[in-house]
This record gives structure tokens, C-alpha cells and sequence, in this order.
RNA sequence: GUAGCCAUAGCUCAGCUGGUUAGAGCAUCAGAUUGUGGUUCUGAGGGUCGUGGGUUCGAACCCCAUUGGUUACCCCA
């Protein structure tokens, strides 16, 4: 055999029946949360125009966008201006004259990019969900992929934060129905914003958005080390570390907060924003000072809205989310019990759309990271034996005269819905077990002489090994 | 973009400080077995040891380069 050596680009994969119907599994029901809550689907090109992209991501997000080279590079006639073009693009900048087009890095822009183009023929608020692969150029590693797919719920036109709430339902549901233990976190970029106040207006506010960010993941002295090696004196460094201290429930967390931030405007905004969305959820623990909880009737205690049940969100002052063009309520989602980065994230942007012209058009979204999901229910054994049946019923192939009755029945047995197939071919016992073993088909039915003759069929269940003879007539009705 | 680790049969890997003809399990195919698989037994096929160069009497093993994979950093789903 010859060796044949073809390969696919670094960070992309080929998804198999058996991923793809695992896969179909998260997005279906990610979907059909997002048609529950009255969104409404989209889909944007692969490609965008390069400056559509560029500059907001970030100095880093530009790096990793794809940029697609343009066509006609060689043309004679243009040898002298893509020459020139080319030597400025060696100086790092991007020059329309090599690239003007790019892979989408995200849903987000795209969809304000779309916003700003129809806002006048759409209906606010526009809610949108979109389920779209992105590209990015970074290195792969553990859950991290140069293609990946992301399902984007997105709510522009309106600043009420019932929209904050919904979403944070919608993320409830969605990893409830998973079976996938997960942490919610929120927080309020407005914190964030009031805390770089606190330390002088000469403090970048993506400078330490970033650091603060890497709290969790690599600790306090490390954190603060970096923000000393982005500038910050030793005076603001540690009014951060009084911030990232900052712990105990959500309740002990917003006093500490306004303890550090004081009672600045922003950050009075933020907490009113965080406790509206904690109110909403959780009714019946709403935040009460003790002396308030005594009075408390109690029927007040029993209303609980049941799709909001049980959804705990954790305040984290530390989350900061690196994308920055948020500016309200931030969420994050982590699983537990599993080495992953996040599974979803999003948040509140007052200005998107001004970025393209349109100002005045708030929005809040959030995002799911479909492969993320998936190697994480990979990693806990959580895909249902359901999902990964394709084929329900094998009919065995026992010869000419065998295969013309199993052929009949087949076609009954598929015109009631049930996905069935025929073994191409006459082969021995073995071989028809091990071709349904392989394809995980639960039923095999076996018409040979005997059965032709009596007009029967054994239906034999392949999991349990129970088999059983029954009429021909039965067969439709049989419980597959 | 930076750094570490890895590359041996279709898959997972073993292969001693460099020494005859490179091994195992699983998978595949054939037979015992012309109506019962997942769980029996027997046998067979399958490798220019990622690629190119070097050191050596001799290289899967040591050195250099290169390609691919992987993990971490940066950043993020």
C-alpha cells in the first residue's frame, strides 16, 4: 500500500459520525434553549473585512486573526505596488494592498457589524443567537483550537438588566440539561473601572483587567508582581491586593467592595446592577440585613420561579474577562471537576455598534464553547448511550430469498421511523454481529429458512443478548 | 510568536550503557464452526523505526537539521 501523506491544517480536526452526533447533541441543545428564551437565529460569513476585525480584540487579538492573502499577488502589472505594500507589511503593519479580508475571530463583532447595517429594519430589543465555527491563529493545545465553534445569545436595544437575568437562566439550562456540573461566575466590569479610578487616571485600564484576571489561575504574589511590572507603584498595587482579597459569600463580597471602592458612582452602579440580577434569581434569599430578615412574613420565603431554581451565581471580584469592549455585567462559566479553561463567557457593551457608526445601541450577550463542552462531557462520561445509536435495527442477509423478506420488512420498519438497514451481502453469522457491534446497533433481526417458512423473525436485542420469535405481523408494532 | 516533551505495525506501546533476522497487546484476515456476536482456540499478513544528513566496524538508540504532534507561556471558547 502506497503512503500516502496528506495532513489537514494545524488546530483543525475531521469530526467522525460517531463526534458529529455528540456534537449535534450540545448544539441542539443549546438551540433549543435559545428558541425557548425567543431568540432568533443568524449567521454571518466566514469571512469579514480585515478592518471590520481589526483593533477590537486587543494589541494580541490582531495578532491571532487569520488574515486571507488576496488573489492576483502576481500580476505583472502590480509587481512594483505589492512590492512596496509587502516591505510595510514586514514592518508589521497591515496593508490593504496583501490582505483585506480575515476569517471571523468571534460572533460578536461580526453580529455589531451586522447591527449597524440593518439597525433600521430590525426589531428592538434584537435578540440573535448565532452557532458559527471561528478561526484563530494561536497555538493549539489542552481545549484550545485554531477552529472551534461558539454559539453566541445576544440582546441589542435595551439597557434593562432582565436581559442579564435571562442569560444567566439560559446558561443554567442549557448546562443542566448537559448534566455538566458548572460554576457561574459574575461581576460588574464597573468595579473594575472604579478600582483603576482609585489608582490614577494614568493606570491602563486593559493593563490590569488582564492581571487581575490571572487571579485564580496563578495566585495573588503572582498577579501583583505583574501589575508592578506593568508600572503600577507599590500605592496601587495595594489597593488591588485590598480588592482581590476580597472574599466570603455574595452578600460579605458586595460590602467588602464597597468598603474598598468607597462610594464612588461607578462602583455603586455595579453593585446595583450585581444585586438586581441576584435578586431576580434567587427571591426567596434576596439580600437582607438581619434585622429586616427577623420581620420577614413567612410566605415571603416560598416563591421561588422554578426555571431560576437552584442557579447559583458566584461574585468574583477577580473576573475581568480579557475582551475589552465590555462594560457592565461580566459572566464567566467553568466547569467543575475537570482541567478546562472556560466553557462560556460574555457580558454587557454599552457602545458595539458605535465601533461601525451607530451609536447608542447597548447590548449584552453570551457564548457557549461548544468544543470546550464537548471534551469536557467526553472528560466525565456524560454523552447519554442515546445519542451514539444510529442505526436502531440490523436485518441479518441469509440469502437470496431471505433478503427479499427482510427488504420488505425493512421498508415497513423505516415508513414508521425506525432507522434500519439490511446487510449488504450473504456473509456468515460473525461477520453481520460484528458489523452491528461496531455501529452500536442495539437490534439485529434474523430471517433465515426457518423463520421464511413459519412467517416469523427473531428479533434479538444485542446489549441484553435476550432474543424472542414472533410473528411477521408484529414486527411493526414491536417496542425498538 | 517563545519554550519543554514526543515520533517504532492500522491503534496503544515495549525495545537494556549502540551489537545477529525490531517485539507485545488490540485490530484485520483465514480456519476449528453452513443459525448466534460481545467472551474460546489455532494460524497468517502487516514496519526503509517521521524525513534528511552526520558520528561509528555497526544506529530505532548518540549528534545536527527538518517536518508533524503535544504541553505550557502570551491570549482566550
Amino acid at each position: 500500500m502506497a503512503k500516502v501523506s496528506v495532513s489537514i491544517p494545524q488546530g483543525t480536526r475531521d469530526f467522525g459520525s460517531e463526534v458529529i452526533r455528540k456534537r449535534d447533541y450540545i448544539f441542539s441543545t443549546i438551540r433549543n434553549v435559545f428558541e425557548l428564551y425567543g431568540f432568533e437565529p443568524l449567521e454571518t460569513p466566514a469571512m469579514e473585512n480585515l478592518e471590520t476585525l481589526m483593533g477590537k480584540y486587543g494589541e494580541e487579538g490582531d495578532k491571532l486573526i487569520f488574515k486571507i492573502l488576496n488573489n492576483g499577488l502576481d500580476n505583472p502589472d502590480k509587481e512594483k505596488q505589492v512590492k512596496a505594500d509587502l516591505e510595510k507589511l514586514l514592518q508589521g503593519k497591515t496593508v490593504k494592498g496583501i490582505t483585506e479580508r480575515a476569517l471571523k475571530y468571534d460572533l460578536t463583532i461580526p453580529f455589531a457589524r451586522y447591527v449597524a447595517m440593518n439597525h433600521h429594519q430590525l426589531v428592538f430589543p434584537f435578540k440573535r443567537y448565532q452557532v458559527q465555527p471561528v478561526w484563530r491563529a494561536e497555538r493549539p493545545q489542552k481545549g484550545r483550537y485554531r477552529e472551534f465553534y461558539q454559539c453566541d445569545a445576544d440582546v441589542v436595544g435595551s439597557h434593562s438588566l432582565l436581559n442579564e437575568t435571562e442569560l444567566a437562566t439560559m446558561y443554567k439550562a442549557v448546562f443542566e440539561k448537559l448534566n455538566i456540573p458548572v460554576e457561574i461566575k459574575i461581576n460588574s466590569r464597573k468595579f473594575l473601572t472604579s478600582l483603576s479610578k482609585r489608582c490614577g487616571e494614568s493606570v491602563r485600564i486593559t493593563d490590569f483587567t488582564i492581571a487581575i484576571d490571572k487571579m485564580e489561575k496563578i495566585g495573588l504574589e503572582k498577579v501583583k508582581e505583574e501589575l508592578s511590572q506593568k508600572g503600577l507603584n507599590k500605592e496601587q498595587v495595594s489597593i488591588i491586593e485590598k480588592y482581590l482579597l476580597i472574599s466570603g459569600n455574595n452578600q460579605e463580597k458586595i460590602i467588602q467592595i464597597k468598603e474598598v471602592l468607597g462610594n464612588d458612582e461607578e462602583c455603586q452602579k455595579g453593585i446595583a446592577d450585581i444585586e438586581f440580577v441576584l435578586n431576580h434569581l434567587t427571591p426567596n434569599i434576596s439580600i437582607v440585613t438581619p434585622g429586616e430578615a427577623e420581620g420577614l412574613p413567612p410566605a415571603t420565603s416560598i416563591v421561588t420561579p422554578s426555571a431560576a431554581e437552584g442557579l447559583q451565581l458566584t461574585l468574583d471580584p477577580s473576573l475581568a474577562r480579557g475582551l475589552n469592549y465590555y462594560t457592565g455585567i461580566i459572566f464567566e462559566v467553568k466547569a467543575k471537576g475537570v482541567q478546562m479553561g472556560s466553557i462560556g463567557g460574555g457580558g454587557r457593551y454599552d457602545d458595539l455598534t458605535g465601533l461601525f457608526g451607530v451609536p447608542n445601541i447597548p447590548g449584552v450577550g453570551i457564548s457557549f464553547g461548544v468544543d470546550r463542552i464537548y471534551d469536557v462531557m467526553e472528560e466525565l462520561n456524560l454523552f447519554p448511550m442515546h445519542v451514539q445509536v444510529g442505526t436502531q435495527v440490523l436485518f441479518f442477509n441469509l440469502g437470496d430469498q431471505e433478503s427479499r423478506k427482510a427488504f420488505e420488512w425493512l421498508q415497513q420498519l423505516r415508513q414508521k421511523g425506525i432507522r434500519s438497514e439490511l446487510y449488504h451481502e450473504f456473509a456468515k453469522f460473525e461477520k453481520q454481529f460484528k458489523y452491528a457491534e461496531k455501529k452500536k446497533i442495539p437490534w439485529i433481526i434474523i430471517i433465515g429458512d426457518k423463520e421464511l417458512k413459519e412467517n416469523t423473525c427473531t428479533v434479538k436485542n444485542l446489549a441484553f443478548g435476550g432474543q424472542q420469535t414472533i410473528p411477521a405481523g408484529e414486527l411493526i408494532n414491536f417496542p425498538f
